[in-house]
DNA sequence: GTTTAATCTTTACACTGACAAGATTATAGT
DNA sequence: ACTATAATCTTGTCAGTGTAAAGATTAAAC
């Protein structure tokens, strides 16, 4: 009659688990984000995560991966909506930043080296999936060739380009992280969206070279 | 003989509990941060703290306090050093980014809405003191009257102005904050200063108009 | 079909934050 | 000066945590 006989072995534990700790996250934050409750959630002991995922480091690197392929994601989608380079920074910056309100706990252990497994490969190619769609971003504000996942470090070497990704990537995370956390004076939601529009197209305007035309 | 008889009463048990918890989040990272291991160094019962800080939020936001305030320190000396306006803004990148990394602890947790007591005057107070230096460099960029603490929410009104602290901001707070949680691509450390020197140089000809003479 | 490895449970330990009740001492009021 | 009161600190307790070790169960390999 029941619909799963309490086997012995769980079959997909490590996704169950996934998808426990995900829900944890969201709904209790990092506080309440516990090795023991995320195995509750799973139907199993305490301990069983262990096997999966070492320790808890671990456990959030996975999930933090999972952020990073969201993030992605959620960028994908902006940038589709834009419907030119000139509403493409900004789509960035707001999609950007609308991951963070939606997903602030993911976000924050998303940049946080000292409790991920740093050496996670999955994680590093997440957070690089992530970082090939800014660098384009930037790539095509500056009319230039885009590329893919491996090509990143290739692409910067190059000093300019370098730069440009900086400044992008810096205003885009920076804006993200300081909202986040109740950083900015508490002003209007009228001002503050014509700020960050403002902003945002200023800062495309330098990237895109047109704005300072000879100042290489 | 003893230099101190045990006495019941610590005195100062509340400036020996910060200069404590500033040690161990040194010394042991966020993680390794705990009531009680803060109570042993000072020397006092596990549960002494709490007659001060009420709980652990509490005694983070004293912390933080104290970040903002070496933050402010570090931020004044850096302007302090620069010889003129070209030099300043990246004076300011370059001491906020060093901050970062000499006080990765405090860092992470200033910016930590969850974690911490935002109705606490004293963090909001050292907060405003460290935006309002931040905000002061963006002013003297623009050839504008700096101003005082007191005036934040005013000055902040003027809508092109705050375009402009969120630009420097964002770029100052986002590249040390990106910087220090290892999210950029490992380059050599003179390609990095090249960089950074001159996203920041980019930035401040931008902010200072002078760049982009008839844009507004 | 037996051995081996993987998966999960149980048990245990040292540690944590929070709470309550008691001990000690400073402070204020008279 | 004496007492009442409040502030400060300790002790003891509780539920909860991460990690480790050892045992139970089942899958997989040979």
């Amino acid at each position: 009659m029941q619909a799963k006989k309490a086997a012995y072995h769980h079959g997909s534990l490590k996704k169950s688990l996934l998808a426990a700790g995900d829900l944890v996250l969201m709904e209790k934050g990092f506080k309440g984000f516990t090795f023991r409750e995320c195995a509750r959630r799973a139907g199993v002991s305490h301990a069983a995560p262990k096997h999966h995922f070492g320790d808890v480091t671990g456990f959030l690197s996975a999930l933090a991966a999972i952020g990073f392929d969201r993030l992605t994601e959620a960028l994908i989608a902006g940038i589709r909506k834009a419907k030119d380079l000139d509403e493409e920074f900004l789509a960035t910056t707001r999609a950007y930043s609308k991951f963070a309100e939606d997903y602030p706990e993911h976000f924050r252990i998303m940049f946080r080296d000292d409790l991920l497994a740093t050496e996670s490969v999955e994680l590093g190619l997440a957070a690089r999936r992530t970082l090939t769609e800014l660098t384009n971003v930037i790539l095509r504000q500056r009319g230039e060739r885009e590329i893919s996942v491996g090509e990143l470090n290739d692409c910067t070497k190059a000093e300019d380009v370098l730069g440009d990704i900086v400044l992008g990537w810096c205003h885009i995370h920076g804006f993200a992280h300081l909202k986040l956390e109740h950083q900015f004076p508490v002003v209007s939601k009228s001002m503050e969206k014509r700020v960050i529009k403002a902003s945002s197209a200023r800062l495309a305007q330098l990237i895109r070279r047109d704005a300072i035309p000879n100042l290489r």
